[in-house]
DNA sequence: TTATATGTATGACAGATGTCATAAGTTGAT
DNA sequence: ATCAACTTATGACATCTGTCATACATATAA
């Protein structure tokens, strides 16, 4: 089989994923990969992973939007990140641990390309090229996620509501104008502070006209502000 | 050269660098790193690397003690983490990007071993099973970090304090009494929090009789009560 | 040595944040 | 359609935390 026909069976454009296999394995490893990996779809609010549960498959967000999330006994939770289409959503636990040290769960219905860690595994110890490049993106993935969140423990309340709103805006819509994917409580639990907080904080951005409020529908009405906020608030 | 002559140049009891090479390299390679690896002695205080600049040898740290911190224009400082002896301490930045992304402070007399990046990556390139096992040892560093950074975040003050107090005693210095390699500021910018509330939140510790402190000497007198207070404070 | 900065310690106070209560809107299941 | 559960919203209040001031101790440099 030929590179292009084997395409047609890995056909998603702009896949991370694929770039990485084709910039490095040969016909025949890159047929045995495109021909095994599944596409799962998830609805909202559906959990892909469970902490605690064995690492069998590389995940890789194709499409929607992921939370990485921790939950301590019952009701405290705590979201790592969230994850955009062409992220990889496999970073911590997959090659230290054979089980998932946090949880994943849809925010929006979404779609997630996976492919048998054991392949990857293979893969990577018999293809230095391709590992090397695995881990480079793998490491930038966790180093902006760690940044991210000694950024957010920077901050103060209204700093961190900003930041939060900006990456939305900036980072994964791309728009002044979008729907939220959370609730005000997910907001907190990324932020780390009470929800009742950040509903008060996004009523006083409304009343200071930094941003408009529909809902879940969000406008940032005057994004320089709401950048010095995310920087020094 | 065979491996006892090698051993010779790369004789550091318990270095995991040396067993990582040991595992996985040739006599030819081994003998190439060991004869080019060269040892930093840095004193308390001293800059090993600053962020932004150029990433050009991979560190481990073989003696000491040394926070990775983040400096914000001027005071705002936060410590990332504090490596122990055995830690590989180049993690964040080196795959993904060719200038530190942080900056690396011995807190007390520290050793370095350092060892040309650029044979680092012909290395994991040319031999993958190395480079594997070096993604594996590199990735659980950083999960490591975050896990650590997402609980200091969940915590309350005196939480953070007895989380800390805990790392000193249980993870580094395997002892309930110690001498503090950190000023009490340090420990305010390792929790986030203010450098007088942490020397409030000690002397509210020593009050109640869960620590002793005289100077940089603490003593921990009640550890399970500690422990609860890092679990649930 | 003195002098200067830095570190430790504590009190007072203001401001930020969490908790509790309440109410209305929204969603989802039956 | 109806009910229950969740979400959003706001006020009141207690508590936590940061800031400022002050004092003393300790380290560092001239």
């Amino acid at each position: 089989m030929d590179n292009a026909s084997i395409e047609l069976k890995c056909q998603c454009v702009n896949c991370q994923l694929k770039a990485l296999f084709f910039s490095h394995l040969e016909s025949d490893e890159l047929a045995r990969v495109c021909s095994i990996r599944k596409e799962h779809g998830y609805a909202s609010n559906d959990l892909i992973v469970r902490a605690g549960e064995e690492v069998e498959d590389f995940f890789y967000l194709k499409e929607g939007l992921v939370k990485l999330h921790l939950s301590k006994d019952g009701d405290d939770e705590q979201i790592i990140t969230i994850a955009k289409p062409l992220d990889f959503i496999s970073i911590l636990s997959i090659f230290s641990s054979d089980r998932y040290k946090y949880s994943m769960t849809a925010l929006v219905p979404s779609v997630v390309c996976q492919v048998d860690m054991n392949i990857i595994h293979k893969l990577a110890v018999s293809n230095a090229e391709f590992g090397f490049d695995l881990m480079k993106r793998l490491s930038a993935s966790i180093d902006d996620i760690l940044l991210e969140t000694m950024e957010l423990k920077r901050l103060h309340l209204k700093g961190k509501l900003a930041f939060i709103l900006l990456k939305f805006a900036e980072h994964i819509y791309h728009s002044n104008l979008f729907e939220l994917p959370v609730t005000r409580k997910e907001i907190a639990e990324f932020a780390g502070v009470s929800t009742e907080n950040i509903i008060r904080a996004l009523s006083e951005f409304r009343k200071d006209k930094l941003i408009r409020i529909s809902g879940k529908e969000i406008e940032i009405l005057n994004m320089k502000s709401l950048v010095q906020i995310a920087k020094f608030g």
